[in-house]
RNA sequence: GGAUCGGUAGUUCAGCUGGUUAGAAUGCCGCCCUGUCACGGCGGAGGUCGCGGGUUCGAAUCCCGUCCGGUCCGCCA
């Protein structure tokens, strides 16, 4: 506490008295954390935000509080003589001290709380979401709430000495169903009318850009109606930001100062080595998944893979010798890792495997292996199929050694493709190569521009509409027409080849942030709406700001948005981003302490003139 | 939209293939205790086994439905 403050309840916190303040009369304030009573004396421990302090209830003031019982998480002042404890507790920064209590005065009562207040809660999580206000009071919780503030802070320096702006930007905005859901919002003046939340301020600093505002920033909220997850929620906070007169380049570097910037200032990491960064292909190829993790290596040995994804690869083996019963029977696709130390795995160990693959979430029909024994030899769960040879040379296009244990999926390429890359993922955490206190950043460049939606037999923007081609594939897009003819052979459109000026930054296996260069000339914005399936009508209609706004000078202009919740979370070395964010929602986006979303009144529903129709 | 796990004391959980007085730990209450800090000792209260229906002589347990929560797939940057 400042010392020149005027305060009225207290003149000290819990966390800051030691044997300096010896014989000090102090006056604390803060909440019942635990009551220990002997006799005639009574220990209380008051907690505040700060730390934790120990009251001593002599004699006198034992007898005043049998008049005036405590309980846990009510709230006290008390005034007392700071004293050296006989008794020292080396746990907590103030357990040289104690206060022999003089006087005190309970401020208020508490229920008794439904769950602990401590580290390891009693509390399940409902429990503890219902009781937000309280689970906040958690030390856990309360150090992830001040990481997210450093986080903000780090961000916040950075990126003004880098010359950004920070600029506000409306959530009250127009809906243009592209990518995800959005949030809807009635206006009660413009009766049948909508407002969309923004699922990002994505066009807002576009038009910054062309008004000049060549560096903005935002740490903003953005809203998808979209099913959640672990790491996902309907409300998130973005770290929003927009560069003029930038190549991918300047982005990149930029960027990565800031994350290392973070990385100095929040957890005192001096990241001083190069960010790596591998292409979309590459980090599919090796790592089947455009997010990896590159703390481990284990990287996908493709044995058998579908030609159109990756042009460029060669095959490895023949695939004809993968047409066998234990790996379906000649899957278009063969994948392998070879997974350090695992060649000791038992019979026991293969089987739970294998019953990890099967699992609906990953959902292949079975798992290979072959152990690399110390003794030179080959074991597989194939050997009715592969002699010595054959097995040896698998082993060696894994670049499996001695005493390592080469796991095979087979399958369709996509789906083999994940539950490899999942696998990986699953034996490293078993490996224990997933370090909560290691930290990797990784770029990943060169992505698709376009992906194709069967459902609709469209192209859809991977990114979104707004991400710029390579240079060298507008030729493409501008000669070819999107139309795919035959959904089955849509990965030899030529649209499928072309490569977005997009990059994402990964952090640990886990995607942190994404960007573009943009598109600054109407001409290529409109073929690129063209691309989606978008008319000009409906071009105009949903985004006639924009092609306007680009006549009017546009300057080449890209940027990026970090997911501030989930960077926060991995910091804090989590990947459940619930805990970092003070009031969440739970994975049906219902807050679970107001009980939102509710109906509303009649009269609301009148005033906006809406008419509920529900089915049931 | 789908899969899957869970719902039993204030809380966290046990209770297997149907028959128990439905348990444990912790929390809570009372008494004892002057150095605890996960205090200790003795005693006590506390349950519509999520809800509805079915099978059965008998259901926390089996079946069907439903609601709620967790995780994942689809979806989503």
């Amino acid at each position: 506490i400042n010392k020149s403050e005027i305060l009225m309840y207290r003149n000290y916190t819990c966390g800051e008295l030691n044997l300096k303040n010896k014989n000090e009369e102090v006056t604390l304030a803060g909440w019942v954390q635990t009551i220990r009573k002997f006799g005639s004396i009574t220990f209380v421990d008051l907690r505040d935000r700060y730390g934790i302090t120990q009251l001593l209830f002599g004699e006198e003031l034992n007898q005043q509080l049998e008049q005036n019982p405590l309980g846990r998480e009510f709230v006290l002042q008390a005034t007392g003589m700071v004293t050296e404890r006989s008794n020292k507790n080396p746990n907590i920064l103030t357990g040289d001290i104690e206060i022999t209590v003089t006087s005190f005065n309970i401020l208020n009562k508490s229920a008794l709380p439904p769950f602990t207040i401590q580290d390891e809660t009693d509390g399940g999580d409902d429990l503890r979401m219902k009781y937000r206000f309280l689970d906040l009071r958690r030390n856990i919780i309360r150090k992830n709430m001040e990481l997210r503030y450093a986080v903000n802070r780090a961000v916040r320096n950075y990126l003004h000495r880098q010359n950004f702006i920070d600029i506000e930007t409306p959530f009250l905005i127009k809906s243009t169903p592209e990518g995800a859901r959005d949030f809807v919002v009635p206006s009660r003046m413009n009766a049948g009318q909508f407002y969309a939340l923004p699922q990002s301020p994505q066009t807002f600093k576009q038009l910054l850009m062309i008004s000049g505002y060549d560096r903005y920033y935002q740490i903003v909220k953005c809203f998808r109606d979209e099913d959640l997850r672990a790491d996902r929620q309907p409300e998130f906070t973005q770290i929003d930001c927009e560069m003029a007169f930038v190549e991918q380049d300047d982005i990149l570097n930029m960027f990565e100062g800031m994350v290392k910037a973070i990385f100095k200032d929040v957890k005192n990491i001096d990241y001083t080595e190069k960010v790596e960064r591998i292409t979309w292909e590459d980090a599919m190829w090796n790592y089947g998944n455009d997010k990896p993790d590159i703390r481990f290596d284990m990287k996908i040995a493709n044995l058998v893979f579908t030609k159109h994804m990756f042009p460029k690869k060669q095959a490895v083996l023949d695939k004809e010798m993968f047409a066998i019963p234990p790996l379906g029977g000649g899957g278009a696709t063969v994948l392998a890792i070879a997974v350090p130390g695992c060649a000791v795995y038992t019979r026991k160990q293969t089987d739970e495997l294998t019953e990890w693959v099967k699992r609906p979430q990953v959902g292949m029909g079975g798992l290979g292996y072959i152990r690399c024994n110390a003794d030179g030899t080959f074991k597989s769960s194939m050997d009715k199929f592969f002699n010595e040879e054959k097995l040896k040379a698998i082993a060696a296009s894994c670049n499996a050694k001695t005493g390592d244990l080469v796991l095979l999926l087979a399958g369709a390429e996509e789906r083999t493709r994940k539950a490899i890359s999942e696998l990986r993922m699953e034996m490293a955490e078993r490996l224990g190569l997933r370090k909560k206190d290691e930290f990797k950043l990784l770029w990943v460049l060169d992505f698709p521009l376009f992906e194709y939606a069967e459902e609709d037999n469209r192209w859809v923007a991977r990114h979104h509409p707004f991400t710029s081609p390579k240079p060298s594939d507008i030729e493409i897009m501008i000669n070819n027409n999107p139309v795919i003819e035959d959904a089955a052979t849509y990965l030899q459109h030529p649209y499928s080849g072309i490569k977005a000026n997009a990059y994402d930054m990964v952090l640990n296996g886990n995607e942190i942030g994404g960007g573009s260069i943009r598109i600054y000339q109407r001409e290529l914005q409109e073929k690129m709406f063209a691309a989606l399936g978008m008319d000009t009508e409906e071009q105009q209609h949903k985004f006639g700001f924009l092609l306007s706004a680009f006549e009017y000078g546009a300057p080449p202009h890209g940027g990026i948005a970090f997911g501030f919740d989930r960077l926060c979370a991995i910091l804090g070395g989590s990947e459940i981003i619930r805990d970092f964010i003070a009031f969440p929602k739970n994975n049906s986006g219902r807050d679970m302490m107001l009980d939102a979303p509710s109906t509303i009144d009649e009269k609301q529903l009148k005033e906006l003139q809406i008419k509920l129709d529900l089915k049931s």
